[in-house]
DNA sequence: TTGTAGGCGTTATCAA
DNA sequence: TTGATAACGCCTACAA
């Protein structure tokens, strides 16, 4: 024996000060056996067999001292923490939200919990935050903040850190990565537009160092181009970041650059249709009447909106748990080589976007 | 001398297989220097003082070998992770994201990580949600799911884990809470609403287990006694979630019931106003003219609906880091008295809410 | 100003 | 089937 140890002896957790938390050691001491037996038992060891009789005492033990794991001192022992990371620019852009609950979910399932790091946009803040969370105390992150070249993806190879890209990629796939269809979405919408009868189109597009803008761009070129059509230079506008205001902001210099406004803005997102929605109105423009408004993603209440936005809706939650099963794939075989997956969007035609010449 | 070391002796963290992680005892036989004084340097310990060169020397070789301190093993030690857990309903409820943002923008500032996990309304869900993080995992929590009555508190007061209620309290406030004080924001809204004319008003509630739901109510009951009315039992419709599902059923069975719809029907919150407003539309009532509506919350993007919703702003982000704060209080003084924190929100007219008889 | 030694609670390996 | 022992990496009295 250590020392004196007469504090506890009760069964009830002493209401009184500071119940010491019970370990390993008191079950196995309570019930007779060592303290490796306990460990066996409570974790269902498939290796050491332990007979019926004692394991039942074990646990039956551990229920009445009520035994909590102490899951750090577990993950020192181990090298696993059951933990994985997720760092997004703004958790109150809403296209994380979905994707987040799609990883937790799915993560839970297996035992993980989740901790997420918020960025707001600074690059140096995304890679301190990977630091923190290197540091061993994840088992691997899920990276939302992706941009084509992205230093936080090599470090994470220098560190030997299972990483996963989600939403974006890297330019040459340096690590997996689960992606909206991109491409193919856009491809849909400017089918829809030129459908409608629009010619004359506008674009408001995004820098073109993450793969959404660049795949959206090119997808929207693509797509025009088996229309025969293209955009003109000077109908293209880039905002720094997909928000309302800037948005609002590119409409605005894009309706006062030239007289005769385009028949349809294309944004690169439904936060910046919205800034462009207003912009027009600003300008004394009816829309969809006098010009066509199109976005991108379905955030909530989009159908909402007067008028209701003509977008494309991503399966944030599918992405979310696509991508979670890949980090679980990573962390049993960390060698396997980065894959793509892409989810398919799905076209949503609202009133922003109205019929020409008709 | 315990066995062959023979592995390291470069610098570079050596681009075959896996780089062993170099730990506090490398840098000091690299240093030349005990272990204990490495870590003394490298987290500033006041008590210690080391000489400046023996620091600088440390400090020198800690950043060629490429340290990173491992943050399970300090967990293990010191008795703490760093570490919150945050508890929410489901994330994709447009509340949660700001609230959240707060909380971990200020927890970073501080030096701690967040981990968020859903329960997706399941009781079950929050009480081992809580129990996984409560396993040393975590150095407290912040609850966002509080009822009225709630076992998480209370578990959490037998296990001695420092805990905040966010955006809800308990019935006798057990434990420290941050809300937003609805009573004075229902209070407001009503005294617009009779402004604004108004007299047969329909309410659409929530169930009064919690706090929320139950302070807007008799806030808006007292709001109204004030000017000598009241909700009439046939007028006061209860959804079981506050979505909008739930707001275009309970709007529809208020429609149905009686043929002379109300004057105006005050939704618990933004959502259910939404499922209201569409009701009313599939009842071909037009709104506002024939019926106005009101929300609470504020939520992205009602300002942009058709039309756009009256309804009162919670300070979310403020409420966030408010309860950061609070719970940081308690890690240094867990003894102190549980204290209610109300933030005051602010009414927003909008046109969903109409001058009657005009 | 620095070194010594012990332990946080668990699990993995070896031996019985 | 079970027990003994060491170690995961770090921190902190206490001693020097």
């Amino acid at each position: 024996m250590t020392g004196s140890d007469e504090r506890n002896g009760t069964v009830a957790p002493a209401p009184g000060r500071k119940a010491r938390r019970v370990k390993i050691a008191d079950i196995a001491s309570a019930a007779g056996v060592h303290p490796s037996t306990v460990s066996r038992v409570l974790r269902a060891d498939p290796r050491g067999r332990i007979s019926e009789s004692v394991a039942e005492r074990v646990r039956e033990m551990a229920k009445t001292l009520g035994y909590r794991p102490d899951a750090v001192a577990a993950s020192l022992r181990t090298g696993s923490t059951q933990t994985i990371g997720v760092i997004v620019h703004d958790i109150e852009d809403p296209v994380y939200p979905p994707i987040l609950r799609g990883i937790e979910q799915r993560l839970l399932e297996r035992g993980f919990m989740t901790v997420v790091g918020n960025t707001g946009y600074d690059p140096h803040a995304e890679a301190e935050m990977f630091e923190q969370m290197a540091n061993r105390m994840v088992d691997g992150v899920i990276l939302g903040t992706t941009r084509l070249q992205d230093p936080v993806v090599q470090r994470a190879q220098e560190l030997g850190v299972p990483l996963v890209s989600v939403l974006r990629s890297t330019e040459h796939l340096e690590c997996s990565a689960v992606v909206n269809d991109c491409a193919s979405g856009m491809r849909e919408l400017v089918d829809a537009v030129v459908a409608h009868g629009h010619r004359d189109i506008a674009v408001i597009a995004a820098p073109q160092d993450l793969s959404t803008a660049r795949d959206r761009l090119s997808g929207l070129r693509a797509g025009l181009a088996a229309h025969g059509l293209e955009v003109p230079e000077e109908r293209l506008f880039t905002v720094e970041r997909m928000d309302v205001e800037a948005g609002r902001r590119a409409a605005s210099t894009l309706l006062e650059r030239r007289p005769d406004p385009p028949q349809v803005i294309m944004a690169v997102n439904d936060l910046v249709a919205i800034g462009a929605i207003q912009a027009c109105r600003a300008r004394g423009l009816r829309v969809p009447d006098d010009i066509s408004i199109t976005g991108y993603n379905d955030i909530p209440l989009v159908d909402m909106i007067d008028p209701p936005l003509t977008t494309v809706a991503m399966n944030l939650s599918e992405i979310g748990m696509r991508s979670a099963d890949c980090l679980l794939d990573r962390l049993s075989a960390p060698e396997a080589e980065p894959q793509l997956t892409r989810v398919r969007p799905e076209l949503r035609l609202r009133e922003s976007l109205a019929t020409i010449g008709r």
